[in-house]
DNA sequence: GTTGTTTCTGACCAAATGGTCAAATTATTT
DNA sequence: AAATAATTTGACCATTTGGTCAGAAACAAC
């Protein structure tokens, strides 16, 4: 058995295909944010990854597989801030952080972030699984490390999980509902400066109804 | 010329046509929140409001014109919390209860959030005037009531338009993010039990980091 | 009943779209 | 250069779907 270029018996992807692929994905995103699943046609992302229809289907077998690609890629990032919550670290400063860096990901990653809510809107029919297992644990998890600050007088009391649920709801709201929030206010679009006064607000909001005596 | 069953020269609608119109519309609303405005097809909704597809495009002659008659039936009851802000009303009771009509929103009409927040995340194409010119002007003037509050001195001082978005946001959460929120919590739906649960943390997260002292 | 109007539907069409395939083109290896 | 493997696409097909239309059925007015 010959090993192509790599000492794995795995795939082992080509130059081209590593490239390819992601030009497909980050066309994708675009097409699948803007228009959702059905609305979204295999033609239109090849047309935006500079590539025919059937070149798109050489990489991804079914529109399908394509969007469980993009899906699973943006769960990455979305992901990542919870993990970071530091149970030894100071209750203020890691929600600020965590605030913070939700934030930091509406305001970069707006498409990943609307493509994450129009799958959750539509009943999570492909990420459902993942939410029940991975992301339950994680949450679950996050929980204690809340409730041990409550326990211990740092933090009021408030559940955990509607904690948790209310930091997602607000800060993706900026990347998801932007059209709403930048016509409410009158603005073309969401500059750094203005999510600097989102990220103000949301703390000072959030944090001193949080924190004990008002300590901020 | 004849003027049929009213003095009128309105359309005056027979009592199937309302009937109908009101089947179809609710249909629609259920089509529509589970597929998305292209995933939906006129097929279904005819299915689902009992009828043939040709009867449905005697009522509405696109599905375009459906959609919209299906968002602007939407707006109305979404918007109605808001105008009862009462500008002579304790901050702390006006806020409690907005907040509380918001949650009640999510709770009895699921389907109505979902369709209107996934219009938005499609980019608001059909909303946009409104959202530019009713909406933003009744944000505005719910704003200077806020902006009163604090610089009376009855409220802390934070954005008053990020205030609104945080309570939309948050609120919505519940009805659009409904699968997130059981598959996470490891229920299979959220009954009225949880929704007070709901309440009482948001209330009490928002509102003690809003009013000065604490007082709640 | 007869007549006119409204409501309703089966059959149909044209366009859009996911997906296939054989053949052409390009890259890689020998 | 020749041979082999990987990549790319034009042409095509089957299905879905929004929308039309002629006429049938139900209803209303007389």
């Amino acid at each position: 058995m010959k090993l192509a270029r790599s000492e794995s018996a795995k795939p082992s992807k080509t130059r081209i295909q590593m490239r390819n692929e992601a030009r497909i994905l980050d066309a994708a995103e675009h097409v699948f944010a803007e228009h959702g699943f059905r609305g979204a046609t295999v033609d239109r992302i090849a047309a935006r990854a500079g590539m025919s229809k059937p070149n798109v289907h050489y990489y991804f077998k079914r529109k399908a597989d394509l969007y469980f690609a993009v899906l699973m890629r943006i769960l990455e990032i979305w992901l990542a801030p919870l993990k970071d919550l530091d149970p030894g670290g100071d209750p203020a400063r890691e929600l600020r952080h965590y605030i913070a860096a939700k934030l930091r990901f509406s305001r970069d990653n707006p498409i990943a972030s609307r493509i994450f809510a129009t799958e959750i809107l539509q009943g999570a029919p492909v990420l459902e699984r993942y939410l029940g297992e991975d992301l339950r644990r994680l949450v679950e998890r996050k929980a204690k490390v809340i409730r041990h600050w409550i326990d211990t007088g740092k933090l009021n009391d408030v559940d955990p999980y509607h904690l948790v649920f209310l930091i997602w709801a607000a800060t993706q709201h900026y990347a998801d509902f932007a059209p709403q929030v930048t016509a409410v206010m009158g603005r073309k679009t969401l500059g750094k400066d203005e999510f600097e006064r989102i990220e103000d607000s949301l703390c000072k909001i959030i944090l001193s109804g949080l924190l004990p005596r008002g300590e901020i």
